[in-house]
Order: C-alpha cells, then structure tokens, then sequence
DNA sequence: TTGACATATCCGCCTATGCGGATATATAAT
DNA sequence: ATTATATATCCGCATAGGCGGATATGTCAA
C-alpha cells in the first residue's frame, strides 16, 4: 500500500509529468533535462531521482554524464498506468511543446558535433 | 496540466485510495465511511471532499445523510486510471479488509432497522 | 594535481496538505 | 423553538515536498 502510494505521489507533479513524457523518446542525461525544461539543475536532478526512488525510472552512468531513461521493470500497474498517462500528456499544448523543444534541442546537438 | 496533477495528486493518498476503493460497491454517507475506516468525522469528511473536487466522486444529500459515490462523469483519463487502480487495489490486504468490514458493517446496519 | 564539467546533495525557505478536536451549519423530530 | 444527528469547516500544529543557490562528489583532460 505504501509502494502504491509512492508510486503515485512521483506522478502527482508537473515537472516529473514533464520528465516521463520526455523520457517516452529515450534516454536522456540530466543537462539535456535542464535545456529542454529550462529548470535548474538542482531541480531537474532532484525530481529524477525522486521518479528513480519510486520506480519510474533508471539511470547509468557514462563518463561525466548521467543518463535516464524509464525503468524498463516495472509492475504490470505501473506498465497500465504509464501507458494511460503517457496517451493523455501527448494531447496537452504543454507537453507537446517540450517535446518540439527536445526535438530541435536534439538536432542541434547532433549538428555541433558532427 | 494543472487537472491532471490535481487529478492524480487525489490518487496520492492512502486515505483516499481506500475511499475509492470502498465507494468501487456503490454509494456511501460519512458515517459509513467513519465506522469502516476507523477515522475522526473531520478526517473522512475532508477527504471525501478532496475526491469530490478533484472529480472523483459526487454527492448527493438526502434528509440528514450526504451520500457519495464514484462520480459518473469522467474523462476517459479517469476512467481507464480508476479501472487499473481498482483492480490494482483489489489485490492489497488492506483494501480486502476495509471491503469485508464493510459487508459486515452493511449487514449489521440492515439487521438494526428491519 | 589542477581545472573544467556534469551531477548529487545540502541548505534555508515557503507552501500544500495531513491530522483531529472544536465549532458552525443543515436537517429532521419533538 | 429546542434538541439531536450528520456533515462541513475552522483551527493550530506537524510533516512532506516544492524551490533554487551553494557546496560536495565523480570523471576526464591537460
């Protein structure tokens, strides 16, 4: 009972509401976070590892960056309610938005070091 | 945005989630609630009042008794969470024991007054 | 080893929200 | 009108959790 209202407090937040729909793209490391959302630092890593605690999301570690992705073991609950969620986010002007961002932001990543 | 968080931050609670779970066999007033959960008045009643504005449930008074249910009108965000939650919820021990004390408590309010 | 960069954690601050007793309100019965 | 009952709301208090700047840690390059 417990675990399931963890599981549901990490999804009670506009931000990490944000951050699940950005990381429904792929893994993502904390600074590409912070551009797209254009939070600070302290922000962005805090509400991940909060999203970590309650199971929403894994990381690894590669040299200097730290990248996240959704955790790939989750309860079936989790698998049903992610799905739902992540169906609804797409249709908000919001999330639509930061997902645009994350595409430009990308490009131009991939351009500066090619 | 704000709705859905309001919406799921309802969820974020184990007070509430045994609310809902209880309401899942149909309509119920405060007292119900009190003598099922075990909780002050006050507590059951802001509770109750929390799901009611976060579009969970409904009310409806009659004489003395304010009765709430499920609300009947939901987005189809809420009813595909309610579904998987409930049959989510349906497997916890708590929630089987908060549901057989409410058959009990039904029964032996029936018994009183017939 | 020093410096630069990416990230995590600490800190003080503030708001939201939990609690349950006390009080206010609404309804029905006498 | 008064009283009893059911519920809502108020109150003070405690904790959870939001925020972002400052600091600590980990990693790599020079």
């Amino acid at each position: 009972m417990k675990t399931t209202v963890h599981l549901i407090k990490a999804l009670s937040d506009e931000t990490r509401l944000r951050i699940l729909a950005l990381l429904q793209d792929g893994e993502l490391c904390v600074c590409d976070l912070m551009s797209v959302l254009q939070l600070p630092q302290s922000t962005v890593s805090r509400h991940l590892a909060y999203l970590r605690n309650a199971g929403w999301a894994e990381d690894r570690r590669q040299n200097k960056w730290m990248y996240y992705q959704l955790n790939r073991e989750t309860s079936g609950l989790q698998k049903k309610l992610l799905t739902q969620l992540q169906e609804h986010l797409a249709q908000l002007a919001q999330i639509k938005n930061d997902r645009k961002k994350l595409q430009d932001y990308l490009a131009s990543k991939k351009e500066q070091c090619c």
